[in-house]
DNA sequence: GTGGTCTAGACCACG
DNA sequence: GTGGTCTAGACCACA
């Protein structure tokens, strides 16, 4: 289900959040999914139980996921609202992404470009 | 000249050098232009002037400053090639950044918008 | 495992990424293998453990071994792949001695041999 | 007749002794001539006369000149005999260097094609 | 346990 | 004056 590089400097559990958050983005785990258990997980991938519980506490304090005690973890629904401050941070981060293209010598037209690739990719439909 | 976030999980050094990084892209501190003094600017911000030199240090090996013993540290003039590697990241970072503002509810165009004029600003002249 | 010159203008860390990048290119220390932990050889050596960070640090950002926190420091496996620049570099430096040792008198003959001979046993198999 | 980078980490003293050391092995300072005064050079290159005569003082004491009090600095003739210690220095480092380009991928042919290329430059002759 | 960060304060080389 | 090096010792995050 996933790849770790348990090389990377990144810890582990944030390599977890990050991958998890992508699958949920991708809408390879679709709303309301049952994430698999802390034990089953930890198992897989080999790794301390303590670190995927870690990444799915982090998960659910970022609201991707939400918990149910005695259950399970779940992909919790994008709401296409009150996200203002998600998106002013995204778009923030976008600028200076660009920002930083530019400064090292991409073509504004091969940004553009990009960034309309990716849309055609995913932006045609509903999340994917 | 910097705001950092004492509280932050980021480390000081790390703040340092994205704000820096930041103006230096953002041409607010100009190719060759001296930079505060690594004791100057440890006064300033009230923080240990080891401090500043671990994120001036990490700038220089990074290409975005150089530092000259006994008279200072300087922005490093970009060059604008043999940067595939970094821009690759870069496009990675912004596909992943426009894929999650769609997630979060950003429309298409709203997304090449915000890119277009911020290309707008800085892409037609020289970085500035 | 190593002898430093605390006497030597050569500052500590620099001496240790010297010899720790030579045991490493002399396959001494083999790729993937587990550096000493930072305060070991401090304690050996009986010098600052930032010191052996410090070098540390300075060799992971040269690429020579990657650290992983909390774990431990290993030997990077070379990729022999875009290092154009850093061979020129060598290839200088090469010309450069090869000079010095004719004006000191060594014989074209013996500065040949000399270079054989080290490939000979280096140059075979996968630098070992 | 120099060029220095003032931007570089190598302190200015230590550039000019590289470069003055590289006239006289290229056989362009002759033996026995005179090297320019170290007011005169500060004045060309508009630097401190105490680097030069820094720079004079370490190659005196590495023996490629000589000073004459009230006269000025010699370039001093290479004695061919008891340079076996620093033959030796060369040869160690002829070694490392080679080893050094073998990891880097470099071909034990490109190596010593490199090597006989430099030799038929200057190893025809006595020094150049 | 590991490496990473930060502080306080000393000393040195350079120009 | 500048940046560079080093020490001593504290605290934190990760697994």
């Amino acid at each position: 289900m996933f790849e770790l590089d348990l090389r990377s400097r990144a810890p582990i559990y944030e390599q977890l959040v990050d991958k998890i958050k992508e699958l949920i983005i991708n809408n390879v785990l679709k709303p309301d999914e049952q994430l698999p258990a802390v034990r089953v997980l930890a198992g897989e991938l080999t790794i301390n139980p303590n670190t995927i519980q870690k990444a799915y506490r982090e998960l659910e304090s970022r609201e991707y996921i939400y918990s149910i005690p005695g259950k399970g973890s779940f992909v919790k629904p994008a709401v296409s609202e009150n996200n203002t401050a998600r998106l002013q941070t995204l778009e923030n981060e976008l600028s200076r992404i660009v920002l930083e293209m530019l400064y090292f010598g991409a073509s504004p037209q091969r940004i553009i470009t990009r960034v309309k690739t990716q849309l055609a990719k995913n932006g045609g439909g509903k999340n994917g």
